[in-house]
DNA sequence: CCCTATATGTGAAACGTTTCATGTCAAGTT
DNA sequence: AACTTGACATGAAACGTTTCACATATAGGG
């Protein structure tokens, strides 16, 4: 039955209908069946067959639907990654390396940023499962309790942590060696012979914090010590929220030697140590954790705790498509712990 | 867990069944179209009916899939966003914004790195079509000639221009003033008697890159004189490039007394003035376009042309959602300009 | 009591793929 | 000549939704 008769539909639709398989079929002489076959490379299909259909898709200009196909198959080809803010240069470098690796392989990725607010990171998981991602990779506001265990354990697809860790055995993530970063720093700190240092970083709610606040508390303890409390500020992440509580530690009578702040957390420190005419590395030691063009390129350049943003968006990947292509019953989660490297420059100087 | 007489099935997808409509129809014993009628809110749905129907979406845990709206409707709710790399500062504040507001108006967005690539941005703009986006925002490595014409004339979403401008009537672009801003940095760097003026900026082929070089162009032409072209480096857009033309301009007999270049290069040129131990701003006054914590904090902190990439994003969005959601034939592009400041900060000297 | 109008519920069709059970045809075998 | 085999080709079914032309029932009017 040829499409003599095709009325103008009146439907909402006034766009050129898309060329469809139908149409290379019946342009080609040929059946449905056949031209999928030509098209997924099936092997039983005849010479002349396959050279009539492949002529018709060149004639027609003809693509195949990714909806239809997301439709037919289980798969949609997509993955999700949901993060805090993309704008924050720490994740966008993990983002843009996932892209790459994922599109590498054939996967597109669907962005969302969730500001770290639990209802939005409800809201963006169940959309990534109604959409049918094949899996998703992200960070979470808060990685331990049972919110956030219960949010993941309603989530049907393979997920990989970034820069967290869940206790959920099924669940894989990937994250730098923030306990050994800050170890790092702070012995090598102590070499200067700092014993009073100050240290600014995310909550403990995410695993970067409670590493850190971890090495933190260890290091002191391994010296006999207690740690002060408020030499600690880990109840914010802004560079804003930094700024004030270095500020508040360098209006107290016994400010510390040095600081130990995340990346995103520096400029607000130095706003704050310039603000106060705090030199550096005169009067206070500085150490980033996350390396940076502000941290090289400053006065005096920074000393950093380097990690690899992009390794972690580019292994979290190859994690997950390896979960994605070779799904397991009972998955056993892998935890992966990037190593971090102490980059001595010039914003630190011994204590006498 | 209460998933009692659950069969394990012999099938190739090992995973629960997905909820279907219909299971929610047999539950409720009523049929498919009223079902989705309630999920749409029909008005022609009896009350008694509803409720049973609520109930068992409840007690089922369903969820309409995304895929399948897709192929019924036209449209995905998706939206693409293709840009050069995430990992530049400049686009990843885009992309956020645009991405915030977007998900605010209930579309989700898929991004693609192209790496200024021609080849994959013409992949990815085909496989945005693939997908059934309903439109897209993006920068184009080459926004002028015939090749760009032709890869975006064969387009058939909406399309809105990132920071770039084609000659194409019908494609809308959202865009900050880079020829103002330029003649900004320029015309303060007269008042200070600055007339040997090195310009470090992205290539011709796209609008900025234009832009800039046509301010360039008039200002000196507008003093009677024609523009150096050893003043000029506009080949290439990484830092790395920025520093070797910088070096180069450094290491001529008549070095430029000014150097105003983007913020995306500036620890390029940073560097080369470190390397070539030139005081900024005693022997280089230096202007960067697009404000960073970089340009903030250095010392001196850099007097910058300031733009609003977070503003560019959010308009691109509302301009791509009002072509999605009124189409016309022949629609007319738009085009968004915004404005720059100039942010004095202290990188720049009069000129004795 | 019959007819009609109104209100609500029904299920097939369509969206564009891929797969699979079935069909056809010619060549080879006995 | 009849039968088997192999090589292709065919088109219906299925994926999960929405829509639409009908069906059914209830009530009201004559």
């Amino acid at each position: 039955m040829a499409k003599g008769p095709e009325k103008k539909l009146a439907g909402p639709a006034p766009e050129t209908r898309r060329v469809t398989i139908r149409d290379v079929a019946s342009a080609a002489q040929v059946s449905l069946g056949t031209v999928s076959r030509v098209l997924n490379k099936h092997p039983r299909v005849g010479a002349d067959a396959r050279i009539a259909v492949e002529k018709a898709i060149k004639d027609l200009g003809y693509v195949p639907d990714a909806v239809a196909q997301s439709m037919r198959f289980k798969s949609s080809r997509a993955i999700g990654c949901m993060v805090s803010n993309v704008a924050n240069p720490l994740f966008s470098s993990i983002v843009s390396s996932a892209e790459m690796v994922a599109n590498a392989a054939g996967y597109n990725m669907i962005l969302a940023n969730s500001g770290d607010d639990p209802r939005r990171e409800s809201e963006i998981l169940s959309l990534f499962q109604r959409r049918r991602l094949d899996g998703a990779i992200m960070t979470l506001s808060r990685d331990t309790g049972p919110e956030a265990l219960e949010l993941l354990s309603n989530v049907s697809i393979p997920i990989v942590m970034l820069e967290r860790q869940v206790e959920l055995e099924e669940i894989d993530s990937v994250a730098s060696d923030h306990y050994r970063g800050l170890k790092q720093a702070l012995d090598y700190l102590r070499s200067l012979n700092h014993s009073r240092i100050g240290l600014i970083t995310v909550p403990p709610t995410s695993f970067p914090g409670r590493e850190r606040l971890a090495a933190y508390t260890d290091h002191y303890r391994s010296l006999g010590l207690e740690p002060d409390p408020s030499m600690i500020a880990n109840t914010g992440f802004t560079s804003e929220y930094a700024r004030i509580a270095a500020e508040k530690m360098f209006s107290r009578s016994d400010t510390p030697t040095a600081i130990v702040a995340g990346a995103n957390q520096i400029p607000g420190v130095l706003h704050a140590a310039r603000s106060h005419d705090i030199e550096i590395p005169g009067r206070l030691s500085l150490i980033s954790i996350g390396d940076s063009d502000l941290a090289q390129l400053y006065a005096p350049p920074l000393t950093v705790v380097r990690w690899q943003p992009e390794l972690v968006g580019q292994l979290a990947i190859e994690t997950l498509l390896d979960r994605i292509t070779a799904p397991s019953k009972e998955h056993q989660g892998q935890h992966f712990v990037q190593p971090t490297e102490l980059v001595v420059r010039q914003s630190c100087s011994p204590l006498s």
